[in-house]
RNA sequence: GCUCGGGUGGCGGAAUGGUAGACGCUGAGGACUUAAAAUCCUUUGUCCGCAAGGGCGUGCGGGUUCGACUCCCGCCCCGAGCACCA
């Protein structure tokens, strides 16, 4: 049953079926293992408070038409909705205002979900997951707990980049060109205890997976860019009358030969050591200076090259020849050892320092077309011992083996990615479920003979030691799991790093027990508890805003789930997502942590596929009308609530698929929706009477009518099934417009236009449906119908007539016409035969049915 | 600087070796209307021409091909990512 309205009141016929599906609950995911499953994913919104933006239906859209295109085509499809509601926003929006993030929280996500579930998309709200919600982030904290039992969790005391204005530490991609991604505050480098993921020890099957996934390349270039594996060689420097050496990392042991140089990193720790009495003033002020740097100053590629000579020598040890040590704040401490052999004649940095500072550049490589040093790529070597005559690739194999054989060094493999700085002083975040006692108190823990954490332990144990004491990191058991926030006065972080958890001493500050695992507050605990105890504090860091959104794809499956993250017969039937579509800014970090985990999932068995996205795709941006980002201090900003007010939820989601293909960058356009608004209210007068009533279809269709059908059928299939929805939707126009012009259309090509165009504006075809057939109770039921060939009844053909390759005109012939029938038919036609006339006809190129073109002189 | 993607009417875009500009927007003219809106019809790359017709045309310059927006070489411009990674 549909609507009663007369006119095409879209408001009206929204409403009613949005309510219908709701209550029918039409797009409820069952777990019909008889069935093949289709699972579509969208990259899940943070909720601000700001309200759904109009880039937010783009790709939302998309998976919706695919989501009910695949349900039609027989799939049993699951295309969920839900949350990633920690980070810093809510943080702010608390500080500023003393409202509990828990509450802000709440409100936003309402508010998101009444504006998305206003587009109509056939999403199973049964299934919606909130990161914040303890039932859910119970088993982010059970997977941090995995990970640290399995030693992929460690703390470090290590300069973090620290955001004063934001007074939270923040990974090395949340800092932009030195300032913060957020905001864009300043940052500088601070010494802190931090949890970190070993991300690192993926490393290598990070790489090797992306060969298996259907993404853009460009995606994937990405995260192979950040991986950054290099081979090379460690090559050790003994350092001249001293016992120390200096250890490098070279991607070019084959210009060994040409090192005339080593440069440290002004912060390596053998800088103090070996530098001469001589130098020891200018190198510390060297060091001075570069601390004062900020980042920015540091890496801006446009300032020339400093450095300071230490004053030592090491010796290279392929020749015994004694190369200055130099330090250079254009070596970093953080990549491969902190210290390089500078080979200017062959490197572009070592160039510029050995010009500036007048250091020797001695070529050792060859090459073809000589042009001037610096020379960068492979050759022959020269002045290389030896190794002289041999090329690159041979000569990094011989060099290498030659310094394994002296003990100097040997094959080495380096990484970009570093490990994963995972926690941040903040509070609206999960707590990371750890508690800290103090190491005697750790090692009594040890000794009890029925000790509860045993398995839950990694093999080394965690620990930092601060003012002289040791502490030692004791997971929560799961029964303590979830680990909640506590209430907090105020979510001002302290200015010495610490989360605002720190100050709710009551929940910080506890009692474990070694034997049971339970863990009480301190104010409950009286001497006569029975059992034994240990003062423990809580860890008060919580997770990055990326944690949550590691692992909902998995949660969907089977969201209410409560004894393990996800129920193992439902993992085994929806494995994975078959699509995911969301923002390409989410290229490197999100979806390389997202692997991280799951590989990780993988490893101890809790899911079944080695990878968590098997095809990808971004949609692009889009812009204001005026062709730039939209932003609020722009003023172009575009309201989907406005627009489906005054249009529909048809009409945007219709417009936002005809703007262009998914993965452009495309501007908005107000007048552009008109037109496909024009669209659908042609389709409602194609359809209905001016009474309201259904106009009569019949048996029979034109001929016309027949081949733009299946045409479009087939069109809108593969547009579908190739994410070009902006064809696929002309398409669909040309075919209406045919209808309207015709008007012998039958029932049968009626429907079949009615059920291409659901995926697309689903509204307007299910009201249409009821009036015209309604035999099921919603269009979305009908099974796709199928595309049946080209049609061979269309026998005439238009054939275009090239004359020396230009376009002369044309003739209608038989599809079958053989090539000398149309030269015939060509001849006799004056206008095309006087290009013919006085001249030979050299060659001819028929393609049949398509093109012919007579070649001349 | 390196890597990748792109450059087509007044605008969004279609066509990946076979009739460039589908589809939509805009503009112009017309029908309906007292009028307007809505709707419908015609037209809309550019130059010459009354017209018939013809020339030019997919960032620029070359090339391959019977035929190039499409493939190859060189350049210009725009966008994205990375950015002293040894």
């Amino acid at each position: 049953m549909g609507t009663n309205c007369v006119t095409y009141d879209f408001s009206a016929i929204e409403r009613h079926w949005q309510e219908k599906w709701a209550r029918d609950r039409t797009f409820r995911a069952m777990e019909d293992f008889g069935k093949k499953k289709y699972y579509v994913l969208d990259m899940f919104p943070y909720p601000s408070g700001a309200g759904l933006h109009i880039g937010h239906p783009e790709g939302y859209t998309a998976s919706d038409i695919i989501a009910r295109y695949k349900r039609a085509c027989g799939y049993n499809v699951l295309h969920p909705m839900g949350w990633d509601a920690f980070g810093l926003p809510a943080e702010q929006h608390a500080i500023k205002t003393g409202m509990s993030p828990a509450i802000n929280t709440t409100n936003n996500v309402d508010v998101f979900r009444k504006q998305i579930q206003s587009f109509g998309f056939a999403i199973d709200w049964d299934r919606e997951v909130n990161t914040t919600d303890p039932n859910y982030f119970r088993w982010t904290q059970w997977i941090f707990l995995q990970l640290f039992k399995h030693g992929l969790a460690y703390v470090d005391e290590k300069p973090v980049w620290w955001c004063s204005e934001l007074k939270s530490v923040l990974a090395n991609e949340e800092v932009i060109n030195g300032v913060s991604e957020r905001g864009e505050y300043p940052v500088e480098r601070k010494n802190l205890r931090q949890w970190v993921l070993r991300i690192t020890k993926y490393a290598d099957r990070l790489l090797d997976g992306l060969k298996d996934v259907d993404w853009p390349e460009s995606t994937k270039r990405q995260q192979v860019a950040w991986i950054g594996k290099s081979t090379g060689a460690h090559v050790t420097f003994k350092v001249e009358n001293h016992s120390a050496s200096v250890a490098i990392y070279t991607t070019r042991p084959d210009t060994l030969y040409g090192a005339t140089f080593v440069v440290l990193a002004p912060e390596h720790e053998l800088v103090s050591t070996i530098v001469s009495d001589g130098q020891r003033a200018a190198v510390e002020a060297y060091i001075e200076r570069a601390k004062s740097k900020s980042d920015l100053e540091r890496t801006d590629l446009a300032k020339s090259k400093t450095g300071v000579f230490t004053g030592a020598h090491a010796i290279n040890p392929v020749n015994g020849e004694p190369l200055p040590i130099w330090i250079a704040d254009y070596v970093l401490r953080s990549y491969g050892t902190g210290a390089i052999m500078a080979v200017p004649a062959h490197d572009d940095r070592d160039y510029e320092f050995a010009k500036k500072y007048g250091i020797e550049i001695r070529q050792v490589i060859r090459w073809e077309n000589s042009s001037e040093l610096p020379f960068c790529g492979d050759g022959k070597l020269v002045n290389s011992g030896e190794f002289t005559g041999l090329d690159s690739k041979q000569a990094k194999e011989a060099i290498i083996d030659k310094l394994s054989r002296l003990r100097s060094g040997s094959r080495a493999v380096n990484y970009k990615l570093r490990d994963w700085l995972f926690s941040r002083q903040r509070y609206w975040g999960e707590p990371i479920p750890v508690v800290w006692v103090e190491k005697p108190d750790y090692d009594f823990m040890l000794q009890q003979d029925d000790f509860y954490f045993k398995e839950f332990l990694p093999e080394n144990e965690i620990s930092y030691t601060s003012e002289g004491l040791t502490f030692c990191a004791v997971p929560l058991t799961p029964k303590e799991l979830p680990l909640a926030l506590p209430k907090v006065d105020s979510y001002i972080p302290s200015d010495n790093g610490e989360s605002p958890l720190a100050k709710a001493k009551s929940w910080t500050n506890i009692y474990i027990n070694p034997i049971s695992g339970e863990i009480i507050p301190v104010r409950e605990f009286a001497a006569g508890t029975p059992g034994t105890w240990v003062r423990g504090r809580r860890e008060t860091n919580t997770m990055p805003q990326w944690a949550g959104s590691c692992w909902y794809y998995l949660r969907y499956m089977s969201p209410h789930h409560s004894s393990a993250l996800v129920e193992e017969h439902s993992e085994k039937y929806w494995q994975q997502p078959d699509m995911y579509i969301g923002g390409a800014e989410h290229a490197v970090l999100h979806l390389l942590y997202a692997r991280f985990w799951h590989k990780f999932l993988y490893d101890i068995g809790a899911v079944s596929t080695p990878e968590p996205f098997k095809k990808l795709f971004h949609q692009g941006i889009i812009l204001g009308e005026d062709g730039t980002k939209m932003s609020k201090s722009r003023g172009n900003v575009v309201n989907p609530d406005d627009v489906i007010g005054r249009y529909g939820a048809d009409a945007l989601r219709l417009y936002e698929m005809f703007l262009g293909p998914l993965e452009a960058m495309k501007p908005w356009g107000t007048r552009g929706i008109e037109g496909v608004s024009r669209f659908l209210k042609k389709t409602w007068n194609f359809y209905i009477a001016d009474g309201g009533e259904i106009k009569p279809f019949g048996d029979e269709s034109s001929q016309q009518v027949q081949d733009v059908s299946n045409e479009t059928i087939g069109k809108v299939t593969q547009d579908i099934e190739n994410l070009r929805f902006n064809t696929a939707i002309s398409q669909m126009m040309i075919c209406l417009n045919t209808f309207v012009k015709e008007k012998s259309v039958s029932r049968v090509h009626a429907t079949q236009f009615l059920q291409i165009l659901t995926p697309f504006a689903p509204h307007i075809s299910e009201e249409i449906y009821s009036r015209l057939d309604g035999t099921v109770n919603s269009i979305s039921l009908l099974p796709w119908p199928t595309y049946t060939g080209k049609s061979d009844r269309e026998n005439a053909v238009k054939l275009a007539v090239q004359i020396n390759g230009k376009l002369r005109g044309e003739c209608r012939v038989d599809r079958n016409t053989e090539c000398d029938r149309i030269i015939e038919i060509v001849k006799k036609d004056d206008r095309l035969n006087k290009f013919l006339t006085g001249k030979t006809i050299v060659k001819t190129v028929f393609v049949p049915a398509k093109i012919i073109n007579i070649v001349v002189e």
